[in-house]
DNA sequence: CTAAGCCTTACAGCAACAGGAAGGTCAAGA
DNA sequence: TCTTGACCTTCCTGTTGCTGTAAGGCTTAG
Protein backbone atom coordinates (compact mmCIF):
# COMPACT_ATOMS: atom_id res chain seq x y z
CA UNK A 1 0.00 0.00 0.00
CA UNK A 2 1.04 3.49 -0.60
CA UNK A 3 1.71 6.06 2.46
CA UNK A 4 -1.62 7.61 2.64
CA UNK A 5 -3.14 3.95 3.03
CA UNK A 6 0.06 3.40 5.51
CA UNK A 7 -0.70 6.89 7.38
CA UNK A 8 -4.41 6.35 7.82
CA UNK A 9 -4.20 2.57 9.59
CA UNK A 10 -1.27 3.86 11.45
CA UNK A 11 -2.73 6.84 13.11
CA UNK A 12 0.03 8.63 11.56
CA UNK A 13 0.49 11.21 9.05
CA UNK A 14 2.29 10.77 6.29
CA UNK A 15 4.49 14.03 6.61
CA UNK A 16 5.39 11.91 10.18
CA UNK A 17 5.90 8.81 8.64
CA UNK A 18 8.43 10.26 6.44
CA UNK A 19 9.97 11.99 9.24
CA UNK A 20 10.26 8.70 10.72
CA UNK A 21 12.21 7.57 7.55
CA UNK A 22 14.36 10.08 7.82
CA UNK A 23 16.00 9.74 10.97
CA UNK A 24 16.12 6.03 10.97
CA UNK A 25 13.50 5.19 13.43
CA UNK A 26 12.36 2.66 10.68
CA UNK A 27 14.00 0.98 7.82
CA UNK A 28 13.40 2.25 4.50
CA UNK A 29 9.96 0.24 2.86
CA UNK A 30 10.37 -1.16 -1.00
CA UNK A 31 9.23 1.37 -3.33
CA UNK A 32 7.39 0.63 -6.37
CA UNK A 33 8.65 1.27 -10.30
CA UNK A 34 7.36 4.60 -9.84
CA UNK A 35 9.51 5.66 -6.83
CA UNK A 36 6.55 5.59 -4.70
CA UNK A 37 6.50 3.79 -1.02
CA UNK A 38 5.15 0.40 -0.46
CA UNK A 39 4.65 -0.52 3.34
CA UNK A 40 2.96 -3.90 4.35
CA UNK A 41 1.55 -5.26 7.48
CA UNK A 42 4.58 -5.44 9.70
CA UNK A 43 5.66 -1.93 8.45
CA UNK A 44 1.91 -1.09 9.80
CA UNK A 45 2.61 -3.04 12.27
CA UNK A 46 5.70 -0.86 13.59
CA UNK A 47 3.66 2.53 12.97
CA UNK A 48 1.36 1.32 15.32
CA UNK A 49 3.83 0.43 17.68
CA UNK A 50 5.12 4.08 17.35
CA UNK A 51 1.84 6.00 17.08
CA UNK A 52 1.10 4.34 20.97
CA UNK A 53 4.64 4.68 22.41
CA UNK A 54 4.10 8.23 21.23
CA UNK A 55 1.08 8.95 22.78
CA UNK A 56 2.08 7.61 25.70
CA UNK A 57 4.81 9.83 26.42
CA UNK A 58 8.04 8.20 24.91
CA UNK A 59 10.10 10.36 23.13
CA UNK A 60 11.72 9.63 19.77
CA UNK A 61 14.71 8.53 21.18
CA UNK A 62 12.69 5.94 23.62
CA UNK A 63 10.45 4.53 21.12
CA UNK A 64 13.66 3.67 18.98
CA UNK A 65 14.56 1.08 22.48
CA UNK A 66 11.40 0.25 22.58
CA UNK A 67 10.68 -0.61 18.91
CA UNK A 68 14.06 -2.60 19.30
CA UNK A 69 12.77 -4.61 21.99
CA UNK A 70 9.60 -5.00 20.42
CA UNK A 71 11.02 -6.67 17.58
CA UNK A 72 13.90 -8.37 19.49
CA UNK A 73 12.26 -12.37 20.30
CA UNK A 74 14.97 -12.72 22.69
CA UNK A 75 14.25 -9.53 24.83
CA UNK A 76 13.23 -9.62 28.77
CA UNK A 77 10.47 -8.12 30.00
CA UNK A 78 12.41 -6.89 32.86
CA UNK A 79 14.10 -4.02 30.33
CA UNK A 80 11.11 -3.23 28.94
CA UNK A 81 9.47 -2.73 32.45
CA UNK A 82 12.67 -0.67 33.17
CA UNK A 83 11.81 1.86 30.74
CA UNK A 84 8.30 2.08 31.63
CA UNK A 85 9.33 2.43 34.79
CA UNK A 86 11.68 5.24 34.08
CA UNK A 87 9.27 7.01 31.88
CA UNK A 88 7.12 7.24 34.69
CA UNK A 89 9.66 8.44 37.36
CA UNK A 90 9.93 11.49 34.38
CA UNK A 91 6.46 12.00 33.94
CA UNK A 92 5.74 12.14 37.58
CA UNK A 93 8.75 14.81 38.38
CA UNK A 94 7.25 16.70 35.49
CA UNK A 95 3.80 16.77 37.13
CA UNK A 96 5.26 17.98 40.25
CA UNK A 97 6.90 20.92 39.02
CA UNK A 98 3.81 22.02 36.98
CA UNK A 99 2.19 21.63 39.83
CA UNK A 100 4.58 23.86 41.55
CA UNK A 101 4.17 26.33 38.72
CA UNK A 102 0.26 25.89 39.07
CA UNK A 103 0.02 26.91 42.74
CA UNK A 104 2.33 30.32 42.25
CA UNK A 105 -0.04 31.09 39.30
CA UNK A 106 -3.15 30.39 41.88
CA UNK A 107 -1.82 32.77 44.46
CA UNK A 108 -1.13 35.69 41.99
CA UNK A 109 -4.42 34.97 40.12
CA UNK A 110 -6.17 35.21 44.01
CA UNK A 111 -3.80 38.21 45.15
CA UNK A 112 -4.66 40.67 42.33
CA UNK A 113 -7.67 43.48 42.61
CA UNK A 114 -8.98 42.73 39.22
CA UNK A 115 -10.59 45.92 38.11
CA UNK A 116 -9.54 49.22 36.46
CA UNK A 117 -6.66 50.64 38.65
CA UNK A 118 -3.36 50.31 37.39
CA UNK A 119 -2.00 48.98 41.16
CA UNK A 120 -1.53 45.55 40.37
CA UNK A 121 0.33 43.04 42.45
CA UNK A 122 1.41 40.58 39.88
CA UNK A 123 3.17 43.04 38.13
CA UNK A 124 4.73 43.92 41.76
CA UNK A 125 5.19 39.87 42.51
CA UNK A 126 7.19 39.81 39.16
CA UNK A 127 8.97 42.82 38.84
CA UNK A 128 10.61 41.51 42.58
CA UNK A 129 14.49 41.71 42.48
CA UNK A 130 16.55 38.35 42.08
CA UNK A 131 16.60 36.66 45.71
CA UNK A 132 19.54 35.45 47.03
CA UNK A 133 18.36 31.90 48.38
CA UNK B 1 27.74 47.51 33.82
CA UNK B 2 28.54 45.24 30.79
CA UNK B 3 26.26 42.16 30.11
CA UNK B 4 28.26 39.68 32.21
CA UNK B 5 27.08 41.75 35.50
CA UNK B 6 23.75 42.53 34.57
CA UNK B 7 23.21 38.51 33.60
CA UNK B 8 24.64 38.03 37.43
CA UNK B 9 21.97 40.53 38.59
CA UNK B 10 19.41 39.11 36.21
CA UNK B 11 19.85 36.03 37.20
CA UNK B 12 19.41 35.33 33.06
CA UNK B 13 22.50 34.03 30.70
CA UNK B 14 24.29 36.95 28.63
CA UNK B 15 23.18 34.87 25.89
CA UNK B 16 19.71 34.81 26.49
CA UNK B 17 19.50 38.15 27.56
CA UNK B 18 21.52 39.39 23.55
CA UNK B 19 18.95 36.94 22.77
CA UNK B 20 16.22 38.66 24.08
CA UNK B 21 17.41 41.81 22.25
CA UNK B 22 17.46 39.76 19.04
CA UNK B 23 13.75 39.14 19.39
CA UNK B 24 13.20 42.59 20.62
CA UNK B 25 11.92 41.16 23.43
CA UNK B 26 13.70 44.03 25.25
CA UNK B 27 14.92 47.43 23.47
CA UNK B 28 18.40 47.36 22.83
CA UNK B 29 20.75 48.85 25.31
CA UNK B 30 22.91 51.85 25.02
CA UNK B 31 26.83 50.80 23.91
CA UNK B 32 30.43 52.20 25.19
CA UNK B 33 32.42 53.24 23.23
CA UNK B 34 34.23 50.06 22.30
CA UNK B 35 30.66 48.67 21.41
CA UNK B 36 30.03 46.71 24.19
CA UNK B 37 26.45 46.50 26.08
CA UNK B 38 25.66 49.06 28.76
CA UNK B 39 22.93 48.35 31.23
CA UNK B 40 21.24 50.88 33.64
CA UNK B 41 19.15 49.77 36.77
CA UNK B 42 15.90 50.15 34.46
CA UNK B 43 17.42 47.46 32.44
CA UNK B 44 17.85 45.28 35.21
CA UNK B 45 14.67 45.61 36.29
CA UNK B 46 12.74 44.60 33.11
CA UNK B 47 15.41 41.60 33.07
CA UNK B 48 14.44 40.57 36.29
CA UNK B 49 11.14 40.56 35.52
CA UNK B 50 11.22 38.47 32.68
CA UNK B 51 13.36 35.95 34.15
CA UNK B 52 10.44 35.96 36.84
CA UNK B 53 7.54 35.85 34.52
CA UNK B 54 9.64 32.66 32.80
CA UNK B 55 10.18 31.12 35.33
CA UNK B 56 6.03 31.20 35.96
CA UNK B 57 6.04 29.14 33.05
CA UNK B 58 5.28 31.94 30.15
CA UNK B 59 6.01 32.28 27.15
CA UNK B 60 8.00 34.60 25.12
CA UNK B 61 4.73 35.71 23.69
CA UNK B 62 3.07 36.26 27.10
CA UNK B 63 6.25 37.91 28.35
CA UNK B 64 6.09 40.34 25.71
CA UNK B 65 2.47 41.61 26.70
CA UNK B 66 3.18 41.28 30.82
CA UNK B 67 6.68 43.44 30.16
CA UNK B 68 4.29 45.78 27.85
CA UNK B 69 1.98 46.36 30.80
CA UNK B 70 4.65 46.32 33.36
CA UNK B 71 5.92 49.43 31.29
CA UNK B 72 2.25 50.81 31.43
CA UNK B 73 1.36 53.14 34.25
CA UNK B 74 -2.24 53.45 32.44
CA UNK B 75 -2.74 49.64 32.61
CA UNK B 76 -5.52 47.89 33.94
CA UNK B 77 -4.43 45.16 36.52
CA UNK B 78 -8.02 43.12 35.15
CA UNK B 79 -5.99 43.03 32.07
CA UNK B 80 -2.94 41.74 34.03
CA UNK B 81 -5.67 39.22 35.91
CA UNK B 82 -6.99 37.68 32.56
CA UNK B 83 -3.35 37.20 31.39
CA UNK B 84 -2.54 35.27 34.35
CA UNK B 85 -5.89 33.45 34.70
CA UNK B 86 -5.67 32.18 31.15
CA UNK B 87 -1.94 30.91 31.64
CA UNK B 88 -3.43 28.85 35.17
CA UNK B 89 -6.12 27.43 32.93
CA UNK B 90 -3.41 26.24 30.08
CA UNK B 91 -1.33 24.90 33.00
CA UNK B 92 -4.54 22.76 34.30
CA UNK B 93 -5.30 21.63 30.79
CA UNK B 94 -0.84 19.91 30.66
CA UNK B 95 -1.28 19.03 33.73
CA UNK B 96 -4.27 16.95 33.64
CA UNK B 97 -3.25 15.48 30.40
CA UNK B 98 0.14 14.53 32.07
CA UNK B 99 -2.17 13.01 34.47
CA UNK B 100 -3.60 10.51 32.34
CA UNK B 101 -0.69 9.87 30.69
CA UNK B 102 0.66 9.54 33.96
CA UNK B 103 -2.12 6.47 34.76
CA UNK B 104 -1.74 5.01 30.97
CA UNK B 105 2.15 4.37 32.40
CA UNK B 106 1.31 3.04 36.02
CA UNK B 107 -0.91 0.76 34.29
CA UNK B 108 1.69 -0.72 31.74
CA UNK B 109 4.18 -0.62 35.07
CA UNK B 110 1.63 -2.97 37.28
CA UNK B 111 0.65 -5.27 34.28
CA UNK B 112 4.36 -6.37 32.97
CA UNK B 113 6.02 -9.32 34.46
CA UNK B 114 9.24 -8.07 34.85
CA UNK B 115 11.25 -11.10 34.72
CA UNK B 116 13.74 -12.74 32.49
CA UNK B 117 10.91 -13.89 29.65
CA UNK B 118 10.69 -12.29 26.74
CA UNK B 119 6.58 -12.18 26.69
CA UNK B 120 5.66 -8.69 27.56
CA UNK B 121 2.49 -7.24 28.39
CA UNK B 122 3.38 -3.73 27.78
CA UNK B 123 4.92 -4.64 24.19
CA UNK B 124 1.38 -6.20 23.62
CA UNK B 125 -0.15 -3.20 24.45
CA UNK B 126 1.95 -1.21 22.50
CA UNK B 127 1.31 -3.24 19.59
CA UNK B 128 -2.15 -2.83 19.82
CA UNK B 129 -3.50 -1.58 16.38
CA UNK B 130 -5.06 1.98 16.01
CA UNK B 131 -8.47 1.87 17.61
CA UNK B 132 -11.45 2.60 15.65
CA UNK B 133 -13.06 4.77 19.08
C1' DC C 1 54.55 40.87 24.92
C1' DT C 2 51.52 37.72 25.97
C1' DA C 3 47.88 35.38 28.26
C1' DA C 4 43.44 35.45 30.48
C1' DG C 5 39.13 37.06 30.54
C1' DC C 6 36.03 39.94 28.95
C1' DC C 7 33.25 41.46 24.70
C1' DT C 8 31.32 41.23 19.63
C1' DT C 9 28.82 38.87 15.54
C1' DA C 10 27.08 34.99 13.14
C1' DC C 11 25.92 30.37 12.28
C1' DA C 12 24.51 25.46 13.74
C1' DG C 13 21.78 22.54 16.47
C1' DC C 14 18.23 20.57 19.79
C1' DA C 15 12.61 18.01 19.42
C1' DA C 16 9.31 16.52 16.54
C1' DC C 17 7.34 17.54 13.33
C1' DA C 18 4.01 20.91 9.88
C1' DG C 19 3.63 23.70 5.83
C1' DG C 20 4.61 24.77 1.32
C1' DA C 21 7.10 24.90 -3.23
C1' DA C 22 8.11 22.58 -7.42
C1' DG C 23 7.57 18.82 -9.89
C1' DG C 24 6.38 13.68 -11.37
C1' DT C 25 2.44 10.05 -11.72
C1' DC C 26 -1.97 7.98 -12.18
C1' DA C 27 -6.90 7.22 -13.00
C1' DA C 28 -11.17 8.99 -14.69
C1' DG C 29 -14.09 11.81 -17.49
C1' DA C 30 -15.30 14.91 -21.73
C1' DT D 1 -6.50 12.96 -26.36
C1' DC D 2 -6.48 16.26 -23.10
C1' DT D 3 -7.28 17.75 -18.77
C1' DT D 4 -8.32 17.70 -14.01
C1' DG D 5 -7.57 16.30 -9.47
C1' DA D 6 -5.56 13.40 -6.27
C1' DC D 7 -1.87 11.20 -5.33
C1' DC D 8 3.35 10.90 -4.80
C1' DT D 9 8.42 12.72 -4.58
C1' DT D 10 12.32 15.80 -2.60
C1' DC D 11 13.88 19.90 -0.45
C1' DC D 12 13.57 24.02 2.36
C1' DT D 13 11.64 26.85 6.02
C1' DG D 14 9.49 27.67 10.47
C1' DT D 15 8.21 26.50 15.10
C1' DT D 16 10.24 27.49 20.85
C1' DG D 17 13.82 29.19 23.61
C1' DC D 18 17.52 29.13 23.87
C1' DT D 19 22.88 26.88 24.04
C1' DG D 20 27.32 25.89 21.83
C1' DT D 21 30.91 27.08 18.95
C1' DA D 22 33.83 29.72 15.81
C1' DA D 23 36.44 33.65 14.77
C1' DG D 24 37.73 37.75 16.06
C1' DG D 25 38.45 42.47 19.02
C1' DC D 26 39.28 44.85 23.80
C1' DT D 27 41.44 45.22 28.34
C1' DT D 28 44.25 44.44 32.06
C1' DA D 29 47.85 42.04 34.75
C1' DG D 30 52.24 39.93 34.86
Amino acid sequence: MNISEAAKLSGLSAKTIRYYESIDLISPPRRAANGYRRYGEADIASLCFLRQARQFGFSIDQCRLLLGLYKNPQRRSAEVHQLVSDKLEEVDAHIRELADTRELLANLVGACANDEDADCVIIDRLAGQKEQA
